[in-house]
DNA sequence: GCAATAATCTCGCTGGGCGAGATAATGCCA
DNA sequence: TGGCATTATCTCGCCCAGCGAGATTATTGC
């Protein structure tokens, strides 16, 4: 374990202790996202699904099946089953597009909006507060080293 | 969408562009670790088996399949399918605890490390020489703010 | 108007995960 | 020491998410 290309590395190096609290950072958001879905008897996919939505309703992209489908890797059967449940939970309506009548439109409900702010809304606003004690050069540093994860993980 | 129980924030606000930008990263992370076990004939489980496995070894904590189930939030027939599919990969061995022969101990294979670290092994290598473009104080506060999520994701 | 294309849905199947119960080793107490 | 409750793991049968293949309906180009 830890082997040699990994360069020399341990838990003594303040690089490789970022790399393991960012790792148990997301390790602990996806365990709030199925808690989540536990709690409303979702799949996690259906919470993906419905952060997906909600995205897109936020940056007014107009949401399909197909859209949707190809930001969870799923295909058009899978992607069809998801809706079905989003839609029998009442989360989630099928509206055909007037103007290119094969499409259909995903329109998020209202309910599924505060569902997801009740459940994420303290959390986040935590972390807006927390934020609050950083002072700006700080603030832009932690920005900084966001992006620079970002990109190495987009593109890695 | 955001209505007024989220309090006055908007993309504006430092704090929340930070927190679209954490959810971003780890949902990039999310994706790799799917590659990864699209790549290597795993489910998404058994790349989460592997990896919590692998953090025993690390700090030479036994694992057994109760621990492990636990830690995935599996029931008992579950867990043992997962570990039957990484026994027949060749990732893990199980052995009989010689103290408690009730038990299970798990041991992964060598294979699975080095498969590990052939996959994160660059990511994790990249963040760290991203590290070095930090000074020390910078390198503080970022460890100080995820503490700080990691805390309230825990907590909260 | 008719083929070719596009978007979505239906059907049948595979396989991950669960609940319930079986099996085996251990600990406790008389 | 024997017997019973407990612990750790595994087996069996079932449910349902997601896949592949193909059907259905709408659109576009000739």
């Amino acid at each position: 374990m830890r082997p040699e290309h990994a360069g020399n590395v341990d838990d003594q190096d303040a690089g490789m202790r970022l790399v393991h609290l960012l790792r148990a950072v997301t390790v602990e958001l996806d365990r709030m996202g199925e808690r989540f879905a536990a709690d409303n008897a979702l799949h996690p996919t259906d919470v993906r699904a419905l952060i997906c939505l909600l995205d897109a309703a936020r940056t007014g992209t107009p949401a399909t099946p197909g859209t949707l489908g190809a930001h969870l890797g799923l295909n058009s059967a899978g992607t069809t089953a998801v809706v079905d449940r989003l839609e029998r939970l009442g989360h989630v309506r099928r509206e055909r597009d007037t103007q290119d009548r094969r499409r259909v439109l995903l329109k998020v409900d209202e309910s599924a909006v505060t569902l997801g702010w009740t459940f994420f809304g303290p959390l986040i606003h935590e972390i807006v507060t927390l934020m609050g004690r950083y002072d700006t050069t700080e603030q832009a540093t932690i920005e900084r080293f966001l992006s620079d994860v970002h990109k190495a993980v987009t593109q890695g």
